[in-house]
DNA sequence: TTGAAAGCGCTAACAT
DNA sequence: ATGTTAGCGCTTTCAA
């Protein structure tokens, strides 16, 4: 039996298919509007150019058909069958919360500014998947609905390392490193030890040789102690004497005057912004002058770098390019997979503001 | 025949279904697993609690196989299936270009907050679609892909007015009303006249009398118009006389000192952030000083009203408000259908920095 | 309590 | 050049 029971040639019965259908129409309509089966439609319709062997007759008669009747392609029904959705997928927890486009960081909105560009560039979506809602990054990775993630972490649990490795999805790490082992893993970063190079080497030109790293103790995990070791490393290389010695740890705002006077300081590198705004504001309290008597220098130029006084001179990380070079590189990993995980690394600039000065 | 060659009782060759599968299990193989039918695993997985009606006995052998084999639901096929996606999709083309999440304007970037927010609150994640990739919304609005939709606009082109109207998907305007015609489309907008009316109680407030309202020509279109006629209405109500001769309209900044004198204005509330940036600039290259001599008011809060100087005195919408509210009335439309649309307007705020003072 | 069948909309593979 | 079949993975009848 037929099942297009509206097939015979001629006789366009499509309004007895379905009288009341929601939605936009099907191939199934069209094809029955046009008396064509299914297939001609979505030959003539979405057939490469290549193989789409139609009579340019029939295939006006579909292309009307379709145009009388509204029909959009079903991307869903597509996914479905082709396994590809051109969709990314954004995990984007940091923390227990989610991270925020506005608010004192403009860190998130610059990296999606650039996810989204190259995400767009090549035709795909990008969907923010809510983390915390019972949907875990497993089930993100796993539900059909995305051709690939972006992971945007800022701290590295064995429990994730362990699910980015299994991944069966192509991923990008933003942050941190992509795991040695497992593949079609990339991780984007910036470039801490050359980071952390600029702004010693911005201090080493104003004359300062006495040059410190602080860092709450609390952060000494993840970036916080790459950007220690990268400015142990750096000061090392430039001939500072005793890097060691310049690291100042602190649990306490107290305690910072104390170590700085210790230690001679004349300019401090914090591992963030956030920490600077706290040394500034601890040092200002306590009679020092900025930058007068200590330059600092934060890490991450946040749009908040303006609004203290004097302006925080700040590492920048190169956010939007992050971001892009993520979903670009997501993109390559989605159309040609490839056997061991890699790194992007990335240059960071500096911001000179006002809290930098001659020695 | 039966299709599920492994249904023999307690013989478990599920690996005969196919040994080299990509990707996650199926309900399927879940089921040749524990020797059950696809339709109880589904069941036992995904049932309602209310009427599974299965056996504990096979309901703990059927969670011991999907576990075993690593089972996830792909959502894609139940989406096709349930026509539910749980994803909202945004639209945010503005003019030519996407909007931008960093920048001057932490508009879009605070907008997308809400949304994201009042999106995971039910359980539903956020695509951004691109708009200018041939995927033209007409697209997005019946591609299955989508429960709904959210579109940020600042321009109204009848385009586009026309397929709104004749959305058959939820849909929730940002900026501009919804059109009174067509159902199940909601409009999420600032409340223009509070927002004047709060601007212009601050100045008088401050003693001033001769408020002014400053606009270019070329933005008299959409939100310009509407705060226009706003400080028209909300300037009568208040008592100020002739308000109509208070507008000040202009091509080229170099009017508007001429004009502002001409008019012996104390005051200027201008349209937007941009435009009292130009204002601001203008009257201190004449020598005007602000706020002694002249205050003036913005309309957005944009983050660069921080780095004015003085700091610009600012009407703020509560965009992540507007955002939450779009989302929740998008969720609201999707879970229960209205037939006619309506429209949210939630007050704004004033941002008071330093570009107002006693006259 | 459990299973078979059917179909969401699409298209590649295999006829004709 | 065009049509039939089958199946992506899921779940809801309906039947046993």
């Amino acid at each position: 039996m037929n099942r297009f029971v509206t097939f015979t040639p001629g006789v366009y019965s499509y309004r007895t298919m379905s009288a009341e259908k929601r939605g936009p129409a099907t191939v199934k309509q069209v094809a029955a509007m046009a008396g064509v089966s299914p297939t001609v439609v979505s030959r003539v319709l979405h057939g490469k150019a290549a193989g789409i062997r139609v009579s340019e007759q029939t295939a006006i008669r579909v292309r009307e058909a379709a145009k009388t009747l509204g029909y959009r392609r079903n991307a869903l029904a597509g996914s479905l069958r082709d396994r590809k959705t051109m969709m990314l997928g954004v995990i984007h927890g940091v923390d227990d919360s989610r991270a925020r486009f506005s608010g004192e960081s403009r860190y998130f909105a610059a990296l999606m500014d650039g996810i989204v560009d190259g995400a767009f560039e090549h035709g795909y979506s990008v969907t923010l998947c809510p983390k915390l809602q019972g949907q875990g990054i497993e089930d993100a990775m796993s539900d059909g609905r995305f051709d690939g993630l972006i992971w945007y972490r800022s701290t590295t649990l064995p429990e994730e390392k362990r699910i980015i490795q299994e991944s069966t999805l192509p991923l990008v790490v933003i942050h941190d490193p992509a795991p040695a082992e497992g593949g079609n893993v990339a991780g984007v970063q910036c470039d801490n030890e050359q980071g952390i190079g600029i702004a010693i080497d911005h201090l080493l030109g104003l004359g300062h040789t006495k040059i410190g790293f602080a860092i709450e103790s609390v952060y000494l995990v993840g970036e916080g102690v790459l950007r220690r070791d990268a400015f142990l490393a750096v000061a090392k290389r430039k001939g500072i004497p005793d890097p060691e010695n310049q690291l100042v740890y602190f649990n306490s705002p107290s305690e910072l005057v104390p170590t700085i006077k210790s230690k001679g300081l004349t300019a401090v590198i914090c591992w963030n912004d956030a920490t600077a705004a706290t040394v500034l504001r601890t040092v200002q309290q306590n009679g020092l002058r900025v930058p007068e008597e200590l330059s600092i220098i934060g890490f991450d130029s946040t749009i908040f770098c303006d609004t203290l006084t004097p302006p925080l001179t700040s590492v920048a990380q190169p956010l939007e390019t992050m971001g892009m070079e993520a979903a670009k590189a997501l993109v390559g990993l989605i159309e040609n997979p490839v056997e061991k995980s890699f790194n992007i690394v990335l240059p960071c600039g500096l911001d000179i503001r006002g809290s930098t000065a001659k020695v």
